[in-house]
DNA sequence: CAAGTATGCTTTTTT
DNA sequence: AGCATACTTG
């Protein structure tokens, strides 16, 4: 014990120590903030704390597991085992799957994802007979998801009529009842969407006393990292569990938010002091992830920003080299130059393929790295995108076993019901919704009873229904005797599917027979796993249960030694010794979405901290002149986070163009292509570097932490309720136009201004949905 | 009802 | 460019 202890510095070891109560760690980006949440966690055990009673909530289901197993190497296996560790959505998947009933849920929910959500609520805006322009079922799904987000339900919608004036603004002012019709349509299905992870946790924490107290007695210690993160919803969570004990541990990084766009809530950190009695407040500064330069240049940035907590990062580390910045012709040769530079880099400083990370702000950005990476024989790994549960091939298969499971799960069955096609086709679908919805039964249902309702459906229809009604039933019938493993080679055999995918013999079919073996392997083993347990038994529904909320980043391959390529996002928290940030071009990034306020493009300038500083040796920034977007080569300019870096931490290894005032003049490279250009690198001197300084001293830390601005007052980050706002501003609405504040009330989520426009008169507005550009 | 062809839309980021 | 949907034809 007192090892573990050793290991920290005097910053990261109080918080550990900290007696109970609540505290927040500002924890700058490679201070040591999971180390400092693993060991409090040791330590509270150590003290005598029951497992049973922590409950620390993560960013990712693998940081959970690595977490957990370095605590069971200090405390033990057999008491790590029982800590409640988990992201939010999958912590509370299983609490609500124990719950469910007092929903009126099945215990068995499915749990719908976002292609779910969006598939339905298509089908649910063309049964209204809305115009799919105006309501695009995505806008739609990613508008109900902020209200569930923000805990403003169906009825909380109807009774707000802000709300509803907003959305009738918008021209759609059907959109509550399309969000009436999706609630039911999923509750109907027995399903719950992501969102509803959250919201209905809240539900029941809220309806239930005698349930919230029961969780609040079991987690009488609750932790949660990347604070800066979470929403509203989340936020009301962890607040009704915490209230009882009030032992709460929060650890985050303002600077490193960048979830706003789902609804992540700068507030819950800001205002974190005010929540709760006796806060204790920590601040982690010491950067021992990256070089001197590195470090410096993420702050050179970060201080770009307006809205800070009040925090100085420093390191002690070696300056290292300068960050090196590079300009390709095409976004083809970028990836080219990062191939051909990992293939140097590794050769001359022998070291493996997993030390590199190639960083990009779209998932679209991967294609040409991968490209290139190929033809070099690099061996990669992308991350997100696609992911593997996300591919047409596996989510059919996965739709049967979901079906078997929950015969009501609407989206699975329609997944299903004609694919491998067995002539059901889309006029008798319809027919079968439409009475579905008439009898406020399952279209599973309705199959079951066809003979009982008069539906214009031929006989040779009507007996294949029938036919495909008994396959499904004659799953469930063994599905209790068969491990999950044997139950869905089952399916695939008896569906046809894998004869269906077996004749195809093109490229992509065997790429696709290939996922489905895959699929296979990976729940074997997961019966072998589940088989080692006491009290679980491999069975499919022990599979099912969160199949949805793993994601790539989750899932261990054993086979780690190879570069990483994914976005920004999915690296928070993530360190590589070599990072490329690829892509940096304006209206990429940061994104063209992205820069009509300025918070959002705070945002975009806290993802390039980020990205920045997941590099611990060398950090590469790369831009292309021009890149295909939309099939289309598009012309492009440099990002403007690459000036913002101070100068002396850079090293521009090509050319200046015309009109870049700032690049050094040297001589044109791109006609000596890839092999000069490495020889150029290489015999470029390393500027000189920047002075050295160390820790700063306390005082000088306080006069540092003093320069920033917005100092004590934490104001909000996020564009929904914009800071520089007061009465007297003068703001403009896209459909009002220009406008002056009058009065402000509220606050958080439920903050609102009341405005003055040239058109339309005197509005009030709700500032989380209203969008609004702060003129002066 | 299925298969083939035309069109149009997409790209922010994710549990 | 690539994918999903919409439309046409057998």
């Amino acid at each position: 014990m007192e090892n573990y202890l050793a290991e920290l510095n005097d910053a990261q070891r109080a918080p550990v120590l900290h007696k109970d109560g609540a505290l927040m760690v500002i924890a700058g980006a490679g201070s040591g903030k999971t180390r400092v949440l693993t060991y409090r966690i040791a330590y509270l055990m150590h003290k005598g704390v029951d497992p049973f009673n922590i409950l620390a909530l993560t960013f990712t289901n693998k940081a959970a597991r690595e977490m957990k197993t370095r605590i069971a190497s200090i405390v033990g296996s057999s008491e790590a085992k029982n800590l409640w560790m988990g992201t939010f959505h999958s912590v509370f998947a299983k609490i609500l799957r124990f719950e469910a009933d007092k929903l009126g849920y099945p215990n068995n929910f499915t749990i719908y994802d976002t292609q779910d959500s969006q598939r339905l609520i298509n089908a649910i805006i063309k049964e209204m007979g809305l115009d799919k322009d105006v309501y695009k079922y995505k806008q739609v799904q990613s508008r109900i998801s902020s209200y569930k987000n923000s805990l403003i339900t169906v009825k909380a919608y109807f009774n707000n009529p802000e709300l509803m004036e907003a959305d009738a603004m918008a021209k759609k002012p059907r959109l509550g009842e399309i969000y009436n019709e999706y609630c039911e349509r999923c509750f109907k299905a027995g399903a719950m969407d992501f969102d509803d992870l959250l919201l209905k946790t809240n539900e029941l924490l809220n309806r239930f006393p005698e349930v919230l107290m029961k969780y609040q007695e079991r987690f009488k210690y609750i932790l949660v990292d990347e604070y800066q993160d979470t929403n509203h919803s989340q936020y009301l969570i962890v607040k009704a569990l915490s209230d009882r004990y009030q032992n709460i541990c929060v650890v985050g990084d303002d600077a490193q938010s960048i979830y706003a766009f789902r609804g992540a809530n700068i507030n819950n950190i800001l205002n974190f002091q005010k929540d709760y009695d006796d806060v204790a407040m920590y601040r982690l500064e010491q950067n021992y992830r990256s070089t001197r330069n590195i470090v410096h240049a993420a702050n050179s940035v970060i201080e770009k920003n307006k809205s800070r907590l009040e925090k100085v990062v420093w390191t002690d580390n070696e300056d290292g080299n300068l960050i090196k910045v590079h300009r390709s012709p095409t976004d083809g040769e970028e990836g080219r130059f990062v191939a051909s530079t990992i293939f140097e880099t590794k050769m001359q400083h022998q070291i493996h393929e997993g030390e590199f990370a190639v960083l990009y702000r779209t998932n679209s950005q991967s294609r040409a790295i991968e490209d290139a990476l190929r033809r070099k024989d690099i061996p990669y790994r992308i991350y997100g995108g696609l992911s593997f549960y996300q591919r047409k091939e596996i989510k059919d298969v996965l739709a049967y076993l979901r079906l078997i499971l929950n015969p009501k799960d609407e989206e699975a069955l329609i997944r299903v019901i004609n694919f491998p096609s067995r002539g059901i086709g889309q006029t008798t679908v319809e027919k079968l919704t439409v009475a579905a919805n008439h009898y406020k039964r399952s279209i599973f249902e309705v199959m079951e009873n066809l003979d009982k309702i008069d539906l214009k459906i031929n006989s040779g229809t009507k007996r294949r229904l029938d036919d495909f009604i008994t396959m499904i039933k004659s799953f469930q019938a063994t599905s209790g005797s068969l491990d999950a493993f044997e139950l869905t080679a089952q399916v695939i055999k008896n569906t046809g599917l894998f004869q269906l995918f077996k004749k195809d013999g093109t490229p992509e079919g065997v790429t696709r027979m290939e996922n489905v073996e895959e699929l296979l392997n990976g729940i074997q083993d997961f019966v072998d796993g589940q088989k080692e347990l006491a009290d679980a038994t491999g069975s499919i529904s022990e599979f099912m249960e969160d199949v949805a909320l793993v994601t790539d980043l989750d899932k261990d391959t054993g086979d780690d030694d190879r570069v990483a390529l994914m976005t920004i996002h999915l690296a928070k928290g993530l360190e590589f010794p070599y990072v490329f940030i690829v892509g940096l071009e304006e209206d990429l990034f940061p994104s063209a979405m992205s820069m009509n306020t300025r918070s959002e493009l705070e945002e975009e300038r806290r993802l390039f901290y980020v990205a920045l500083t997941r590099a611990e040796k060398q950090a590469y920034l790369t831009y292309a002149e021009s890149r295909y977007r939309w099939g289309k080569l598009i012309d492009a300019e440099p990002s403007r986070f690459i000036e913002e870096i101070d100068d002396k931490y850079l090293e521009y290894l090509t050319p200046p163009v015309d009109g870049s005032y700032r690049y050094k003049p040297l001589m044109d490279t791109d006609i000596f292509e890839d092999v000069d250009k490495s020889k150029l690198r290489l015999n470029k001197p390393v500027a000189s570097t920047p002075p050295s300084h160390h820790k700063p001293s306390e005082e000088k830390l306080r006069k540092l932490r003093k320069l920033k601005p917005d100092l004590g007052k934490p104001s909000s980050l996020s564009n929904l309720f914009d800071s520089d706002m007061n009465v007297g501003t003068i703001v403009s609405h896209t459909r009002f136009g220009r406008g002056e504040v009058l009065k402000i009330e509220g606050a958080g989520n439920d903050k609102k201004a009341e405005i003055r426009f040239e058109k339309g008169g005197i509005k009030k507005l709700l500032l989380r949905f209203a969008k609004l550009d702060i003129i002066s």
